[in-house]
RNA sequence: UGGCCCGUAGUUCAACUGGCGGAACGCCUGGUUUUGGUCCAGGAGGUUGCAGGUUCAAGUCCUGCCGGGCCAGCCA
């Protein structure tokens, strides 16, 4: 695999051949300059990861600026624990601390509220005194183009002291809104009037009571980049609709076209077996499906961030998955192959017994401890190695013994000879069984001989078990994980929550650990051999999630015998 | 139903202005290996949504169709 490709060739798609034709013909001076511009009303989560490699990378590369500006419009939703955790998933996943402080859009409520005014003395904009659902129905549909509001050719100097009421607090939520003057016929929805000011009675994290009339995602958008000197202003698909909207706002305040940013939309992220919708994610929340927003099992960065994702391997997968506006799904097995392949450099080696079985070796002297050598990264020499306490008291995975084996079954049965990796060969010779028939402890002798992992005579054994001994092993728990949903495409059918793996999480509640574990830090991810990759949790004591198993070739001949 | 966007291996993307359709992941086979991991080599997998047209030559240009997505919040 070559996923950790160094890429010194220019990533090319059709964002950066825009960026490059305005870099040559001099639009914006040269200059580029991106945002990252989030409501501040949940959490960031594997999709947002896109955007912001897109944005933040962009900027990078052509030696601009990307702000990470809080879209914060909406009083209602909003809040400042939101933000913050919002700037802490960003510094995750980015890898440093934000170059710049964060803006937000009500850092422009006064400008904004000066071109509206702007607006109204044009005859572009005026109030209309009618409730939500008689706009709405004057809105007209597809096929049918929409009816002028009575309120419509309301007089400009009528409008402003309306407009001037409105701010002060003269009405109630709902009585009015401040409207565009467009066209009422439009083939695009969007242009129907749409509304730049609501009133709401509310106060807002940032600018308190302040205010009591709020612009709209339309009225604010264009204008805050135009404010900060975005060149580019990159979005999600379904914004394309709005783009000409975008593109009006900034017309009628006359922004200069060498600072006028303009919008490109691309196709948002979207994993099999995930769902992504915010309203979808709180439900699961809400309804204690998960046990948080951070849950391991959630596509959010701090639930990734808490199953041990490195951030560099989610940005070189959205570097790899490139830019598009292909609607399109990724099997979440890639991002898990991102994963794997960073952590196979980077992750120190230790064994773990999640499923123990009681093996004892006869021939080994009585209460004798040997110090086992054991290489800590076999990818990386420079990582040392650690000294694993051996006896004749040990676990072993359950799974690796089998009394009556199946054909390709390579691991430990009666009489059969394997190795203990860092440690001998052994032949189990006895197993002793509990009163329902199951294999509760293995009688197994050693060969001395075989101390180095390889038999003098030049036998050969067929498996490596890994093991802990008994005497000096820790004792905690381990949690693996399984996809959310069953079907492919969860999002789609009318009842997600039918679609549930109610087997997402088992917990192993008497993990035996290598005594090094209790050198990890909260947060550190190690593999445990054999078993997958590992992330210690950062509340419980010896606790681990598994971040992602090993790519397993013994399960794939376990499902196709099970399929065939 | 009107408008806009999008259709290239199973999946996601490449293929400079028209010039022999490639890669990654996944899958299969073999080699190496003290992790059934990693690594290495090889393989299968395609009517470029369909039908016409222009051209010596079309994934690429034109027309029509089909399929998918988005839009009728005082959400973003």
């Amino acid at each position: 695999m070559n996923n950790n490709d160094t890429g010194e060739t220019q990533k090319q798609d059709f964002i950066r051949t825009l960026v490059n034709d305005d870099l040559a013909s001099q639009r914006f001076s040269g200059k580029v300059q991106t945002r990252f511009p989030p409501e501040p009303n949940g959490h960031l989560h594997l999709g947002h990861a896109k955007s912001i490699c897109l944005n933040f990378g962009l900027a990078s590369e052509y030696g601009g600026v990307c702000n990470l500006r809080f879209d914060d419009t909406n009083p209602t939703t909003e809040s400042e624990e939101f933000a913050d955790s919002i700037r802490k998933d960003i510094e995750w996943l980015l890898g440093h601390e934000l170059p710049e402080e964060p803006v937000f859009a009500s850092n422009y409520f006064d400008q904004l509220y000066e071109w509206a005014e702007r607006l109204v003395e044009l005859g572009k904009a005026y109030v209309d005194d009618q409730t939500a659902e008689m706009i709405s129905t004057q809105r007209g549909s597809f096929t049918e183009p929409g009816v002028n509001s009575p309120f419509r050719e309301r007089s400009p100097e009528e409008n402003l002291v309306l407009f001037r009421e409105m701010r002060a607090g003269k009405f109630s939520e709902g009585q009015c809104v401040l409207r565009a003057k467009i066209s009422m016929d439009h083939d695009n929805m969007n242009m129907r009037d749409p509304v730049l000011y609501r009133i709401r009675h509310e106060s807002h994290f940032r600018t308190a009571n302040d205010w009591v009339i709020y612009p709209t995602y339309d009225w604010a958008h264009g204008q805050s980049d135009a404010i900060e000197g975005v060149t580019h202003s990159l979005c999600t698909l379904e914004f394309d609709s709005h783009r000409p909207l975008y593109d009006w706002f900034l017309e009628q305040l006359e922004i200069p076209h060498d600072k006028r940013p303009y919008q490109t939309e691309f196709a948002r992220l979207n994993f099999t077996h995930t769902v992504l919708s915010k309203r979808l994610l709180r439900q699961l929340v809400e309804e204690s499906v998960v046990q948080g927003w951070d849950d391991p099992r959630m596509p959010t960065l701090s639930g990734q961030r808490k199953r041990g994702y490195p951030p560099s391997a989610i940005r070189a997968f959205c570097d790899h998955i490139g830019i598009a506006k292909t609607n399109s799904t990724h099997e979440v097995e890639l991002l898990e192959s991102f994963v794997r392949s960073e952590l196979n450099q980077t992750a120190d080696r230790k064994m773990a017994v999640i499923n123990p079985l009681k093996l004892t070796i006869t021939n080994w002297p009585k209460g004798e401890i040997e110090y086992r050598d054991a290489i800590n990264n076999p990818e990386d020499p420079s990582q040392g190695s650690r000294k694993v306490p051996f006896s004749g008291d040990l676990y072993i995975e359950h799974e690796d013994f089998m009394e009556d084996p199946p054909k390709k079954f390579f691991r430990l049965s009666p009489g059969r000879e394997v190795r203990l990796r860092f440690g001998y060969f052994i032949t189990c010779n006895e197993v002793i069984k509990d009163d329902d028939g199951n294999p509760v402890e293995l009688l197994c002798t050693y060969d001395p001989e075989t101390s180095g992992g390889k038999a003098p005579d030049g036998r050969k054994v067929k498996a490596t078990l890994h093991w802990v001994e008994a005497s000096n092993c820790v004792e905690g728990s381990a949690i693996t994980y399984a996809r959310l949903f069953r079907s492919e495409h969860p999002d789609t059918s009318s009842d997600v929550f039918q679609d549930l793996n109610h087997a997402s999480l088992t917990k192993f509640s008497s993990v035996k650990f290598e005594p090094s574990i209790q050198d990890l830090l909260d947060g550190e991810v190690v593999q445990f051999e054999r078993l997958g990759y590992f992330c210690k949790d950062d509340t419980e004591a010896n606790l681990f999630h598994r971040t992602v198993g090993l790519r397993d070739e013994w399960a794939n001949i376990q499902k196709r015998k099970g399929t065939n």
